[in-house]
RNA sequence: GCGGGCGUAGCUCAAUUGGUAGAGUACCACCUUGCCAAGGUGGAUGUUGACGGUUCGAGCCCGUUCGCCCGCUCCA
């Protein structure tokens, strides 16, 4: 059984190379760390994931248009967001001790006694900072035993040392100079150039958020649509990402896929209970789709620790195989994209309000979710063994609205050519609506068996009654096990029931 | 990017002091099979992650590289 974390995680990726749902890339030239294909099985349940996002977050709702932006957005997007400044990570390392320090973390200052620089202190950065490096500068001077008046501890981040600096400058984990690495700046954007040629002026960029591509075409949609205020528009599609260290499977990698809103408020509206209802609603959605709520939870971001543009962000996380980690972010980002864009652009986006006769920027609430993650969540989730009549059984109980294979069509015994033909004859009545797989090879046992591993929800086999009686299949449940007959009407009303319902 | 571990058939793993790869399972075909991985017969499958070196000879030793796992770091 899979009761330690590190064997389920195993189990699932093993599920997933060894069935089709996910493969390395590339992988026959040896993969391609932080990128991930999917299988046959996997684009069927990726798709399911985001059809069934799609239905109940835009179509089952009045206020929320979708988008379908490109990948590549004009470059000045990146600046206006602020993405280009603010989504690099200048990192620096200490060869001795091997920890490694965002360089806007670490801060130094040199030691200056009498007009004269007699070596560096370094700290991490806290409330405190201050007061540790000038202990620091203190004991330094006692130390090297030097006379005279010490000057002004001078703090600055390591982005800003020189690079003659660098080798004196303490590091902090060792308390000795010459350990430390000049800093080196970690973009996380991709890089590429539209156009025939290739310099400064062609550079561009693979979006890292989809949501920067609603913002700049807020107007389009809000000039088109006839939406007031509140509203929301939806958008999912691919996001790029050059991590320094892509981990957990699908979790973390460089090439994955975004379902995000921009849900518009006005700046007077009471954000707090805003943000808190999508909360719930985001919720509810997971529970909807088989993610158990006992295995979510929520962390709200410490004021200090909030991005740029964040009046608020609370996570929703997950009990994933290797840790609780975030599945989808909700942050209230109050207006400040809307007012870039339409401060660079020299297109401001006042809102006319209609009810309250004012104008103005509208704000946001952005849930964000990656369809990967969840991807990985309901295979969590879903992912089980137990024990039928004495043998192991792998099943994925996935929720039919997710399954990539809703039923399986099975003739009881493939050497009678009537079963056959009635299983064939039910097989493509059905796959005229929904994606249903058809397997007459082997016993009926092991077919089933396969079926599970896979997580087809329902098995529809033709026997003897079938043909010879009534007319009624039998349909096996996954989950239970339990078999009931159905006629062939029933049958499709219940697939209906349990598939769209 | 650093440290540690690992890489052999689709999967799980063997292969003596270095002597040019094998099992189980899965898969495919046929037979058998009246509801939960039954049985029989036959079949396909590897540049041992890649490149280079040492050697008469390398899955095994050495170097480089790619990838995976764990820890650190990173994750607006």
């Amino acid at each position: 059984m899979a009761n330690d974390t590190a064997s389920l995680m195993d189990n699932i990726i093993n599920l997933c190379k060894r069935r089709g749902f996910v493969f390395p890339s590339s992988e026959i030239y040896g993969g391609y760390n932080g990128f991930f294909d999917y299988g046959p099985l996997g684009v069927e349940l990726k798709n399911n994931i985001k059809q069934a996002w799609w239905k109940d977050m835009v179509h089952r709702r009045d206020d929320i248009a979708g988008l379908d932006s490109t990948i590549i957005h004009h470059p000045t997007t990146w600046k206006a967001s602020g993405h280009l400044e603010n989504f690099t990570d200048p990192l620096v390392d200490c060869k001795e001790s091997k920890m490694r320090y965002r360089a806007d973390q670490l801060f130094f200052a040199p030691v200056v006694v009498a007009g004269e620089t007699i070596g560096y202190v370094s700290v991490l950065e806290d409330d405190t900072m201050q007061e540790k490096a000038e202990q620091q500068a203190h004991d330094l001077k006692r130390k090297l035993a030097k006379q005279g008046e010490l000057g002004p501890v001078v703090l600055k981040d390591l982005t800003e040392a020189a690079a003659e600096e660098i080798p004196l400058i303490p590091s902090p984990a060792t308390g000795k100079p010459g350990s430390l690495t000049p800093p080196r700046s970690f973009n996380m954007m991709f890089q590429t150039y539209v156009g025939a040629l290739q310099d400064a002026s062609s550079l561009a960029y693979l979006r890292p958020e989809t949501a920067q591509g609603i913002f700049i075409n807020f107007k389009n949609v809000l000039d088109t649509g006839r939406f007031k205020v509140p509203f929301g528009i939806a958008q999912i599609g691919k996001a790029f990402r050059n991590e320094i260290n892509p981990r957990n499977f699908i979790f973390r990698s460089r090439e994955f896929e975004q379902m995000e809103i921009e849900f518009f408020i006005s700046p007077e509206a009471d954000w707090k209970t805003l943000h808190t209802g999508w909360l719930d609603y985001c919720m509810a959605w997971f529970d909807s789709i088989g993610i158990p709520r006992e295995k979510l939870s929520l962390y709200d971001h410490p004021k200090e620790k909030l991005s740029h543009y964040s009046k608020g962000t609370t996570d929703i996380m997950f009990e994933f195989p290797f840790g609780v980690q975030e599945l989808q972010g909700i942050a209230a980002r109050g207006n400040f994209d809307l007012t870039q864009h339409g401060n660079t652009s020299g297109k401001p986006f006042d809102y006319f309000d209609e009810a309250t006769k004012t104008k103005y920027i509208p704000h946001v609430i952005e849930p964000s979710v990656g369809v990967d993650r969840v991807f990985l969540a309901v295979l969590t989730a879903a992912y089980s063994e137990d024990e039928v009549e004495g043998e192991k059984r792998t099943v994925l109980r996935l929720h039919p609205r997710l399954a990539p294979f809703k039923a399986a069509v099975f003739p009881l015994v493939k050497n009678k050519p009537e079963l056959l033909a009635r299983a064939e004859e039910i097989y493509k009545k059905l796959k005229r609506r929904w994606n249903v797989f058809f397997d007459a090879s082997g016993a009926i046992g092991r077919r089933y068996r396969r079926q599970d591993e896979i997580g087809t929800p329902y098995g529809i086999t033709v026997d003897f009654d079938t043909i010879e009686k009534d007319g009624t299949v039998t349909l096996r449940d996954r989950d239970t096990l339990e078999q009931i007959r159905l006629s062939e009407d029933d049958l499709i009303k219940f697939l209906e029931e349990k598939i769209e319902g």
